[in-house]
DNA sequence: TAAGGCACTTGCCATAGGACAAGTTCTGGC
DNA sequence: GCCAGAACTTGTCCTATGGCAAGTGCCTTA
């Protein structure tokens, strides 16, 4: 038992083992293939995924029908639409596989239950979400105030495997470039 | 009892009046003046505000050390710097008034208490993040697929609060363009 | 193995918005 | 009411990035 992507996904300093071995028995693990759809906007979200390996994308479209690529979920990281998870509404966000994969399922009433039973598991979620609002807002700053180049650099730093494995167009509409200035700021780079 | 400012805020649809009376009495009201100072960046939020009247300012510094609104919260809206309370660490934002005003204060502790013991505050509270995440991410779209103009043009439309009391240049850095073009734009649009 | 079609590159020109600097107007002490 | 400094406007010029269109290379499928 105890696969160490739980270690890793679900770390709080107050979940012990027993927790994490309740929380990987409400968890189903599963292979995907590139293509494969986990959340398609208009759907309600009814599960979250861990991603041990593999690459997935999340976009919505903007006011213009354009596909604008919001995220990246690649191993040890969490796939989930929170807006529609939790407030049971729509997700405006789609989320497919980039490569084949293995992941972990887990069911929103099983998450409840765990929710609801193991205070230090909602410890850890209320933490999770919040640093992914802090994550979400820099962002947004970076955004405003740094060079696509800078940008590009940035996520090459970062997140090298997003760049290695996801289409230029991807990242592009993802930085907020388009493809055409992208490939240039590589031709740049590798000077 | 029962001031509407709790209504509003605490909308869930499980809270009930017995509720929202419990959570009003971990509340303090207070006074404020334009200039006063909530949150500086370095320190550890140890409680968070609801805005019953007036306008608030959230602000970082980027790498070169300039000021970049994070953020406006104005009237029937929580101040809170959730990765700070949540993740017990120093702040990056600053909060500071802009204008006097009426706040209600909670510490992090009683806060944690209500949350621990009405199942439906602790719902209201996972539901509001993932609201707050959910319009970060959105802003992260508009910023990367909208003119400086139409950002301006519909922060007018959805916040006026904001365009009325806020001087030019924190709502330039807020909406990442700079001073100069917002008063251009101001101009444009004023036809 | 040919054909069509993506994905990406490249060239040329256009434009939104930035940089800088010189006004002008507003505002808060005194 | 007066002054200093902040807040805002405006002019001129500049640059990063977009728009469009024409390649080039690669991969899939018949």
């Amino acid at each position: 038992m105890a696969n160490p992507i739980f270690k890793a996904v679900y770390s709080h300093p107050e979940l012990k083992t027993a927790d994490l071995e309740a929380i990987q028995a409400a968890h189903e693990p599963f292979g995907f293939s590139k293509g494969e759809v986990f959340l398609k906007a208009g759907q309600t979200a009814n599960n979250y995924f861990l991603i041990e390996t593999g690459l997935l994308r999340s976009f919505a479209h903007d006011f213009d029908g354009n596909e604008i690529t919001t995220g990246f979920t690649g191993a040890n990281e969490i796939m989930i639409e929170v807006a529609s998870l939790f407030q049971r509404k729509p997700s405006v966000e789609n989320f497919i596989a980039l490569t084949d994969g293995v992941a972990w399922k887990i069911e929103f009433e099983d998450f409840q239950k765990l929710y609801h039973d193991i205070p230090a598991f909602n410890e850890w979620g209320r933490a999770w979400m919040s640093h992914q609002l802090f994550v979400a807002k820099q962002r947004n700053i970076d955004m405003l105030t740094k060079s696509a180049t800078v940008r590009y650099v940035n996520l090459l730093k970062d997140k090298p495997q997003i760049v290695l494995e996801a289409p230029l167009k991807h990242i592009a509409t993802y930085l907020g470039v388009t493809n055409t200035s992208l490939s240039r700021i590589r031709k740049e780079i590798a000077t």
